[in-house]
DNA sequence: GTGAAAGCGCTAACAC
DNA sequence: GTGTTAGCGCTTTCAC
């Protein structure tokens, strides 16, 4: 910058007020803007947003700390994010919360004083004391989304858990089923609201569960394998799985098929989340939709406002957002029940 | 800093090489240590990496720009990235080559002088010039995985697409295929290797392949469904189908299920990337693991290097890596040739 | 209409 | 053993 100033044959500050249209009670020269911007140019000027960043501007940098990376459901928000956050003109810088001994000196690293302008917790940051610390103290805006049971300690953006699991089983009921068990992910931070709502749902109906029609698993691809099996080797196998999630439904969709049961005729599937591999699975997955954009865009705006706006309120609130039912076609009436009077 | 020093009695300098462990000629008082970092904890003390960056610090961050974002594919390789940065202590800044007009300046951002110490492309970006010429007169040096048909020129790390095709080929031979047809994802950047690789095989066999034989799909999930259809609908329809993503052979698993053909009496189909789903599909699908961990390692080395020593050679080269065949359940014999003689 | 100078938080010569 | 000082690249009063 001070070459361009040398060349141009001006100050300094007069480069920077040109550079960045900056206020001025008196409109500059044209002549020297123009002299100013054409030496910027040759020189191949390109400004350091760090010292514009050290003066107090904003980094326009946006800090994502994600639970669980190999879960494509977070891969699909994290893009979500990463657009959302670019038509406002800001870049993401990836945290990952490892949740090992290494995590502090990982995350200190993002977060530290005003490197980025917010920070976004992508899930149940809950077994994470170390960060949530780092982040209250550091004075930057932090947005929560999908929390799950952590307590409310920022403005949070969250999908309504127990709606999706009750339009679900409203759906496989409608349908005719009866005996309807729970696969449900082990989540971190011990997050059992799917699981809950499920259990709760039945009870009002007073359709009580029996104990061996819930089996939690690892909310992995492969997770599902031996729940399923033991499912199904029940005396009196349900007609309908609810996994929690479709990382899961995919799994109990690959071990029915290993099992040599077909889906949906002599098993229903229903999955929570929709990822994008959902609409293409054998079969085709039903699932309540997650409204990820929708929930990843109030996310990112809040975050955004809170960081433009220093006095903006950032005391803890939940926003909630529904998700909907899609029936593709691993749902269907159950093979022994009476036939529907269609 | 100022205030600890001012605690502490002691001057700001000598609070930095307190806090640094910085290498000085003669040993610092023990108790004058302690008095500074006792200040330090007290007031709450973070570093300012922004300070520090401008004086020339590394920033610890890598930039990564990704080609394809919705591609579970380059989900998997920024899991990896990032896990992968993080052993080496750094950071990972997201960029998102949209191919739009935006692309200039969300990446200018990114990138600007010092941001990140290094870049990692992944994929193809042939078709981003104002990238590419942005990269080129940054002097932040660049590394390019997965950089497909582009003209190598960075320090480049690939797999070997020929190998792959040929290998998979071998297996659908090896098992009785003579009808073998491809479907063949559209890449950015107009990237056919996997397509030459599958045809060149073929000449050099002789086996010319007709021309219905082989179709261009969008590289995604549902991309392959007209595809699939037209193939079954041939007065000679193949044995097998060579997909030359995973993502597209999901899709053509799922087409030929909907279209009521199975998978692999009827059908043998083999993917390519071995992306995480692909284990469990129904059926699980054939396919070529992509080495991306390998990879992303290597890539993330040299790039650390270069970043870490100035002076290390940039000079484009390339490494390549072999893909290795699983097979799994989507690949039997074809039914209609003779019984093998086991 | 433009220049001079201070300062953002930190580090590294160099001095004492 | 520790303090002084300059400067990283930029913006912003304030003065002329």
């Amino acid at each position: 910058m001070r070459d361009i100033a040398i060349a141009a044959g001006v100050s300094q500050s007069t480069v920077s007020r040109v550079l960045n249209d900056a206020p001025t009670r008196v409109p500059i020269a044209p002549q020297t803007r123009e002299r100013v911007t054409a030496a910027a140019r040759e020189l191949g000027y390109r400004p350091n947003p760090l010292a514009r960043a050290l003066r107090g501007a904003p980094t326009m940098l946006l800090g994502a700390v994600v639970r669980d990376f190999s879960d494509p459901f977070f891969a699909d928000a994290i893009e979500a994010l990463v657009r959302e956050a670019m038509t406002r003109g800001y870049n993401v810088v990836l945290g990952h919360a490892t949740g090992g001994e290494d995590e502090f000196i990982s995350l200190a690293t993002v977060i530290e004083v005003r490197h980025t302008d917010a920070v976004v917790l992508l899930g149940d940051m809950q077994d994470q004391p170390r960060l949530l610390d780092d982040l209250r103290n550091s004075g930057v805006p932090v947005v929560a989304l999908w929390h799950g049971a952590s307590p409310l300690e920022f403005p949070t953006v969250d999908v309504d858990e127990q709606a999706g699991i009750v339009t679900g089983l409203e759906h496989l009921i409608e349908l005719g089923h009866e005996r309807i068990a729970l696969v449900s992910a082990i989540l971190p931070g011990n997050n059992r609201q799917r699981e809950e709502a499920f259990l709760d749902f039945m009870r009002e109906r007073s359709s009580p569960v029996p104990d061996a029609y819930v089996r939690e698993v690892p909310n992995t691809l492969g997770g599902a394998e031996d729940a399923v099996r033991a499912l199904i080797d029940l005396p009196e196998p349900p007609t309908a799985i609810v996994a929690t999630t479709d990382l899961v439904a995919v799994g109990v969709l690959h071990a029915a098929y290993s099992l040599g049961r077909t889906v949906p005729d002599q098993l229903s599937v229903v999955g929570f989340d929709d990822i994008l591999i959902a609409a293409h699975t054998v079969p085709a997955l039903t699932t309540l939709r997650m409204p990820t954009t929708e929930i990843v865009r109030e996310g990112v705006n809040t975050a955004i406002d809170l960081a433009r706006d220093g006095s903006a309120p950032r005391d803890p609130r939940i926003r909630v957002f529904e998700p909907t039912l899609v029936v593709r076609q691993s749902t269907s009436p159950p093979r022994s029940s009476e036939p529907q009077s269609n």
